[in-house]
DNA sequence: ATATATATACTCGAAATGAGTATTAATTGG
DNA sequence: CCAATTAATACTCATTTCGAGTATATATAT
């Protein structure tokens, strides 16, 4: 009776915004694919899952957790496998990784690591302005193939269903990891051809393990609380202008909002104040300089900013 | 790296509703807490962590899970399980346990188990009568005092806004972990006299280790998820009145619906769709029988009851 | 026939939403 | 200085959704 050996792995999606670009830290190992911080949570050491998390983050960035959130632990066979080089044990060990999404506004690289931007991973997530080409181009032909593929029928509609709900009318931004499953099971990503041994090319930029699988679930839950929690203002200056603003929820969303409603809604809902103070631009009118309310937390039930109002053509 | 052994145990906070109460299966073991059913994962055996979840469930209570949902994954020291014969290892083991939310409407007990209504252990949270008296005659007195016995001026606002939020103007009828997790700070459940060696007692019927909060967890989850997913299904039988439906929603939500509206919102969704059959009651008149409309997964973006219309006093 | 219990249809004002137009305030290039 | 540009801010308006009703229909029990 062997008992299989379980390791638990700690990784987190540390994320940021930047000059209208959501980015997240990675670990850029020299010829291996991009990682997010991880590591293996050490029972004998650790008290929490947390604090392991933090303990491991720290010694491989230096950087200084804010708020985090736990977001999902996968314990899937066949997803932990290295981009390369061949495993070192020998009998049947497994990786159940915890995954944790971190906020942050500040923005300073620790050695070995880099900020890059989310899209880099999930180029069909940013709508900001157009829908992607690859979208048309790519993806739904070969999703057509993968349900034409389907070894019966019952597949094949169960198929064309989650086809329709991820990439058919009317983008929900927040599908980001059911999307990210269905292209790795047709095949579309190139995590599934290396847990697979096979071999090919894939879209967007590959992570080791299941990283961007942690990531697309970090993505999603990050755009959901968006709508109901005032989240956004972890990634802001502490000043910041009501463009500013709206420009960090469109990059996060993947998404152009409507300028007037969404002012209209920050301002309802009172998440900001006013300070007085102005914004000093290369051109253009100068706006005002707001900050989070906090007092917001204590009145209102539920303070987001509820999206809804795409496309606004006028920036 | 050293290896202390980690075992993973899921938990599962396994949900139906029944005569308009929603009901959880709980462990009775004689003499000691509740407990919620406790399975281990075995790598050996099984690809995913859920999986592992539906094999052991399906084992012990023969119970078919429609719907399973991952809550949290807690990895604290000091949290042990009840001598399930599966830990061989004497020296330092560790066990990490994933909390699941599952739905089911088959509603046969397994041997050791029952089905007890879940608002046993969470009598404040049931608002469909009226507020609970509960609030007003205990809980507020106590939390009162617990904002004057803060250590300083700053604790004390903290505290106050907490007590405000969770049980202020305004139920939110979705927070119920935060208030589960006031209440025990605040010395009011009797886990929090357990766990910190004191004796006291509390209110609602406490649970084993901290599966009180798994559960708080479980249905805050469940109440926020009603709203924008068809979950709710999974908990009736093919077929239902539409009346039915509404107490099931109701009772999971703790709160009382407008009886037109609720009806209105069921059509416009598309959400189901009428059989022809008609219900035979004891009184009244008959209701047609309605089932859920599957297809409507496929259409809508977020097909879910979004509640907000309370109170109807015409039931 | 009447009381009771429930289903179902319809109304109506208030609020939220989506998509504008119009106007104002600043800067830069000539 | 002026015109073009960039962006802030104010205001409008039709449509949809929401919350809370009233009214009426269809059963059963007595």
């Amino acid at each position: 009776m062997s008992t299989t050996v379980v390791s638990i792995g700690l990784s987190a999606a540390i994320v940021a915004v930047e000059s209208e670009q959501p980015v997240v830290l990675v670990v850029a190992h020299d010829g291996t694919d991009d990682a997010l911080p991880f590591g293996p949570f050490d029972p004998a050491h650790h008290r929490t899952l947390e604090s392991g998390l933090r303990k491991w983050v720290g010694e491989q960035t230096r950087f200084d957790l804010g708020y985090t959130e736990q977001l999902y632990t996968f314990g899937d066979k066949g997803r932990h496998l290295p981009s390369s080089g061949l495993q070192k044990e020998a009998k049947a060990s497994r990786v159940v990784s915890v995954g944790y999404l971190a906020l942050t506004r500040r923005v300073k690289e620790a050695p070995e690591t880099q900020w890059r931007g989310w899209y880099h991973y999930f180029p069909w997530e940013d709508w900001r302005d157009a829908k992607p080409a690859m979208i048309d181009s790519v993806i739904l032909p070969a999703l057509k193939k993968f349900v034409k593929d389907a070894p019966n029928a019952e597949t094949a509609e169960a198929r064309r269903e989650r086809v329709n709900v991820c990439f058919g009318e009317g983008w929900d931004e927040e599908r980001v990891l059911e999307r990210y499953e269905l292209l790795y099971e047709a095949g579309l990503v190139e995590e599934f051809y290396r847990d697979s041994g096979k071999s090919g090319t894939g879209l967007g930029t590959a992570m080791l393990f299941d990283h961007r699988r942690i990531l697309a679930t970090a993505i999603a839950r990050l755009r959901g609380k968006l709508k109901y929690r005032p989240v956004v203002f972890e990634l802001m200056a502490p000043d910041f202008t009501l463009l500013e603003l709206q420009r960090a929820v469109e990059a996060l969303a993947g998404l152009r909002l409507h300028k007037q409603n969404f002012r209209r809604l920050v301002a309802e809902q009172g998440l900001v104040e006013g300070t007085g103070k102005f914004s000093v631009p290369a051109r253009g009118r100068p706006a005002e300089l707001f900050r989070f309310r906090r007092g917001v937390l204590r009145e209102r039930p539920a303070p987001g900013l509820r999206l809804g109002s795409r496309r606004g053509k006028s920036s």
